[in-house]
DNA sequence: GTCTATAGCTAGATAGAC
DNA sequence: GTCTATCTAGCTATAGAC
């Protein structure tokens, strides 16, 4: 318990610890004295770094963007053809949701917390889909000027909309079905629908 | 505020209460004492109804369960044709995702606010989703009987997870990006898949 | 940065009188 | 069924000593 042997600075130690409560319990049944407990730090160290409960679910969120940013990218970046970096994607979730115990998203579950659609924290989890929704449409657009001819019917932008669309409803209902098998039906429609 | 001109008994008064609180607010969100205030009850009265918290967002989740297959029935049941009828639940979902703010789903929400998948909460959730699942493959069917030829590369089930997939990411998005375009999109994709 | 103490409030739930 | 009072516990957040 000793403070040298703790990894990270107190700042790391808190939010390490904060988002693997929130994602896992959830925003609201997370309580502040919980996570000052379990990240070792003491009350004024917490409020120091983060002035309200609000401030550390936005750090968790925006960790966690940029976290899944970067996975994305290099998912992406370690496919050749431009039909397996479409699929990159939606290709990764499934592993991610089985690592996960199919808790789901950590936006979705936040937005679904947090009524305001006003609230910072929903504005991030709006930021974070509209982030994922122009990368989709990039590899949409890019898969559809690989082969104009073969894809002469399908729609840069539409597909992108439906891709998200499969995105989040796998995500969601593999969450309430607690079964994989709404993500391994999407994987196999998002495939179908640039055959 | 004389207990005679409430309409209702005490436990009506207070699911309703509870019902429109546990939806507009989230379930973690609302306090007992908040219901009990709003629904014009004494303390006792309420617990005598409803022993614990769980029990009575048990009896808000199943009383909107019954009101939504009740309105997915009488839709369905309005329309002649076997797609039609199919589209109707899809159809129908636009029209009460804007009456309701764009709240979205009460099931998808209370199912992200519960991580722990055997809460009688999340089986609540998880049932009325699979009624609906089953529905639809019911409907699914229907259409594909009724023009066997047409159809012939169609199968209901599969036909049924993708109305679901598609069902569930549309109420998911509509609720993050509080805008309507998914539920639109979805109907016309729906729409698309039997076309 | 650390610690303890605590304010101020609200939660879920119970008890007793009527 | 009604009411008020209250218990225990937890919460977010602040203050003061080191």
């Amino acid at each position: 318990m000793s403070k040298t042997t703790d990894k990270g600075n107190p700042r790391d130690r808190i939010l390490d610890t904060a988002s693997a409560l929130f994602y896992k319990q959830g925003y609201q049944a997370t309580g502040i004295n919980e996570v000052i407990k379990e990240s070792g730090v003491a009350k004024a160290t917490f409020y120091s770094h983060f002035p309200a409960k609000e401030d550390l679910c936005l750090a968790y969120l925006e960790k966690h963007s940029q976290a899944e940013k970067d996975t994305f990218k290099a998912q992406v970046s370690s496919k050749r053809s431009a039909k397996a970096r479409f699929l990159a994607p939606i290709e990764a979730i499934q592993p991610w949701l089985e690592s996960n115990e199919l808790r789901g998203c950590e936006y979705l579950n936040t937005v679904a917390e947090v009524p305001d659609p006003d609230s910072p924290l929903r504005q991030k989890g709006k930021a974070h889909y509209e982030w994922l929704h122009s990368f989709l449409e990039d590899l949409a657009t890019e898969l559809l000027d690989s082969d104009p001819t073969h894809y002469s019917d399908l729609n840069a932008k539409k597909l992108a909309n439906d891709y998200m669309v499969y995105l989040a409803g796998a995500i969601a209902l593999t969450e309430v079905y607690h079964d994989t098998w709404p993500i391994k039906h999407a994987i196999k429609q998002v495939k179908q629908l640039i055959d």
